[in-house]
DNA sequence: ATAAAACTTAAAGTTCACTTTAAGTCAAGG
DNA sequence: CCTTGACTTAAAGTGAACTTTAAGTTTTAT
């Protein structure tokens, strides 16, 4: 068994977020030896998938439905579902926005323009300054341009 | 010319943020009007990838540094490329946590377990039952075991 | 010209997810 | 047995990112 403290160093959460998480249902009450709390190290797997969700942008409250968030005891309820179905496609578009976002600063660290003056004349929707012409595809995002400095 | 509301509107985000933004530098101190702000169609451009960066969990600082933190007119400068490098190397971790919780969600929309104390005997670290040895992959995730209800 | 709708600011308030503090209790090692 | 370090609780504090409020000004439509 573990105490509060072996699970926050094995886990990499303080001991703090865990009786935080503990107090918001986040994780069960854990049993005691003389009012300490003694953990099982099944908890660290548990904790693994409260990361996960909070990594993917659940809040507390969601991770709570998505771990108990049913009474019955019929698989996953309608309840889940919907909220699981939600979440996925929340999760895709998170998922699109990040390449996205990748691929804005992949341009940037590819970028070869000399200086900012040469990057502020055209905004195309892609981001990219094209104004010259030839090598466009390499120029500074115009989303840095000096314009808003 | 636009209004901050025509702004908010065609952005979806509303107004009191976009003051907020502003004063926080991460959007240019608008042209006035008598006072009231007037911004040229080209801010909805800005304010995409603002919002594309808080998808990808950019806090307000680091997309202010995103934005604008260099100071010289030499292209991307060393301290925004440490950061895009650091940043970007953050994005792979989070696209995998988001695929990770992804599967999770999956296997619960999956599962076909008859009831919750079907599935509250073996934990695995793929996050699977497998109580049975049949059709395991299709069982609930223990995490949603009545364990911890 | 005037009334309603939209805007302005500064400052205080809100929510989330914790952390810190204070005062005290427990346990493990010597 | 006793000290030291780890633990306990409740309550207050924190930082991020906004939102709301209050009191006033400007724009726009009739």
């Amino acid at each position: 068994m573990l105490s509060i403290g072996d699970v926050a160093d094995q886990s990499g959460v303080p001991a703090s977020a865990l009786r935080y998480y503990e107090k918001e249902g986040l994780l069960p009450p854990a049993e005691r030896k003389g009012g300490q709390r003694r953990y099982s190290p099944d908890i660290l797997f548990r904790i693994r998938v409260i990361k996960m969700a909070q990594q993917a942008g659940f809040q507390v409250n969601e991770i709570l439905t998505l771990l108990e968030g049913f009474d019955s005891n019929v698989p996953p309820s309608e309840r889940w579902r919907e909220m699981a179905q939600k979440k996925r496609m929340e999760l895709e578009e998170k998922q699109r926005e990040l390449v996205l976002m990748q691929e804005v600063l992949d341009r940037g660290l590819r970028c070869t323009c000399l200086s900012w003056d040469e990057c502020f004349l055209n905004v195309s929707l892609d981001g990219t300054c094209d104004r010259g012409g030839e090598k466009g595809a390499d120029r500074h995002p115009v989303v840095f341009s000096r314009r808003y400095r």
